[in-house]
DNA sequence: ATAGGTTGTGGACGCCGTCCACAACGAGGA
DNA sequence: TCCTCGTTGTGGACGGCGTCCACAACCTAT
C-alpha cells in the first residue's frame, strides 16, 4: 500500500523528485497482484502520473524496471520473514529451540508464497546469478537475507548437536530446494487448489524429511 | 523440431486441415527457446502461414493456446522421463534397484529441467489444479504422467521394504518438491550458473535426503 | 545571467491480442 | 445438379504495449 501519485495525477513540479523509486512501488504493486508479468511500464507510469517515456531516465529497459521490483519483492519476503521468525519465543532446550527455528523459516516462506502469490513469483521471476559461475565459497555470505537466515538456523542446528558438521556444507541448498519446491507446487503446480487439511500434512512431512534426511548417514547399507 | 510450415507460408488448400495441432506444435516450439512468455498468438500464426485471427477457430484466446502448448509441454517431460528411466537396467538386489529407480526419477527431471528450460518453465505456467478442491484421494492416479512414474517408484520402495508402508501416503509430494524446487533454483534461481561440480554435489546431496528423510520415525527424541 | 546537463513530454513506429464483417470452402438436401 | 449453410480462414481496425527520437522544462554552476 505504498503511496504513489494515482490520487493526483498531476504533481505542481516538473520534476518528480523520486521518480525512480516512484516507480518501483508502482510496480511493487502491480506485481503484487498479477505476478511478474504484471509489471508493465506504461502501467507503472500512468499510476506516476507520468509519460511512459519518463522512466527510460531511470530504466533502461521495462527488464530494468523487472529487475528492481524482483529485488523490492525478495526483500518484501526477507521483512516477512525476518518479522515472524522475531516473534518465536525460544523453548527450554536448546535443540527443541534450534529445530523449531528451522521449522518457522519454513512456515514463514511458505506462509509469504500464500498470501502474496503475486510477490512471490516476482521475487523469482529474474535470475539473481548467485555466486558468479566458480565461486566454491556458497556456504558462506550470499548477499540474500532469508537465505542467511535460512544459514544461522542451520548454523544453530550444527552449534546444539542436531545436525553433524560435516552434513551443514550445502545444507541450505537442500532445504531451500524442498521448501522452494512445495512452494512452487502449492500456488502454482498441482497442489493448488487442494484442501488446507492436506496440504498442512504435506507441509509437516516435508519439514520431517528435512529435518530427519538433512543429517543422513553418507554409508548407507541396509 | 516438429514440421511447421515456416517453409511453405503458403498452402494450396484454402483448408489447412489440421490448423489447431499446427498452432500447438508451434507454440512448441516457441516455447522451448522462449518460455511460456514467448507463446505467441501472432507468431505462432505466421510460423503455420496463416493470418493471425485463424487461431481464434481452435482457441477461444491467447491463453487458450498457452494450456495447450502447457499440457504439450508436460507430456514431452513425461516421455523424456519415461525413455530415461526404461533405459534403467536392474540390478540384481531388488532394494537398490528400487532405490535406483528414485534416483533416476530425479535425475531424469533434473536433465530434462537443464535440457528444455523453456519447455520446463512452460510446462509449469498454467496451474493443473490437480484433484478438484475437496478430493483427499491424493495418494492415487492423478492423471500426470511423471506424477504415475514417481508413484510406482515409491511403491517399489515399499514392496521392497526400503519404507515403510505407514510413510508412502503423501510421498510423492514431498519428494516431488524437493525435486522440482532443485530444477527451479538451477534454471531461474540462485543456483542458476554456478559450477556443475558444486550442483551435482547439491543433487546428490537432496536425493540422500529424500532417501533418507522419507522413512522418517514419526516419533522424534533425540 | 547564462550554458549545459538532467529529467520529463509528445509523437511515432511496429508488434501484440482481439473484434467485426466478409470470403472461401465442403457437405447435405432440393 | 445446384443451392444452401455451417465451418474455417482473411482483411481491416482498434487500443495497449515497449521503445526511439526530437524537444521542452528545469536545476546548477559559473
Amino acid at each position: 500500500m505504498a503511496t504513489f501519485g494515482a490520487d493526483r495525477p498531476k504533481r505542481e513540479t516538473y520534476r518528480h523528485g523520486d521518480l525512480r523509486r516512484a516507480l518501483v512501488e508502482a510496480g511493487v504493486e502491480l506485481a503484487r497482484d498479477g505476478g511478474p508479468d504484471a509489471v508493465v511500464l506504461r502501467a507503472a507510469t500512468r499510476q506516476v502520473g507520468v509519460a511512459p517515456n519518463a522512466a527510460y531516465r531511470h530504466f533502461a529497459d521495462r527488464r530494468a524496471l523487472q529487475r528492481a521490483v524482483c529485488a523490492a519483492a525478495q526483500s518484501e519476503l526477507a521483512r516477512a520473514m525476518e518479522a515472524e521468525l522475531d516473534e518465536l519465543t525460544p523453548v527450554g532446550d536448546a535443540a527443541a529451540t534450534a529445530r523449531d527455528r528451522l521449522r518457522a523459516f519454513g512456515a514463514a516462506y511458505l506462509r509469504f508464497a500464500r498470501t502474496e502469490q503475486g510477490l512471490f513469483r516476482t521475487a523469482f521471476s529474474v535470475p539473481t546469478d548467485m555466486a558468479g559461475s566458480t565461486n566454491p565459497q556458497l556456504a558462506g555470505n550470499t548477499g540474500n537475507p532469508p537465505f542467511q537466515l535460512l544459514g544461522r538456523a542451520l548454523d544453530d542446528l550444527v552449534s546444539v548437536g542436531v545436525l553433524p558438521a560435516d552434513r551443514r556444507p550445502g545444507a541450505e541448498f537442500v532445504t531451500w530446494s524442498a521448501v522452494h519446491g512445495l512452494a512452487v507446487l502449492l500456488i502454482d503446480g498441482p497442489l493448488r487448489g487442494v484442501d488446507r487439511a492436506v496440504t498442512d500434512d504435506i507441509e509437516e512431512r516435508l519439514m520431517e524429511m528435512i529435518e530427519y534426511g538433512l543429517r543422513n548417514p553418507i554409508t548407507r547399507q541396509d
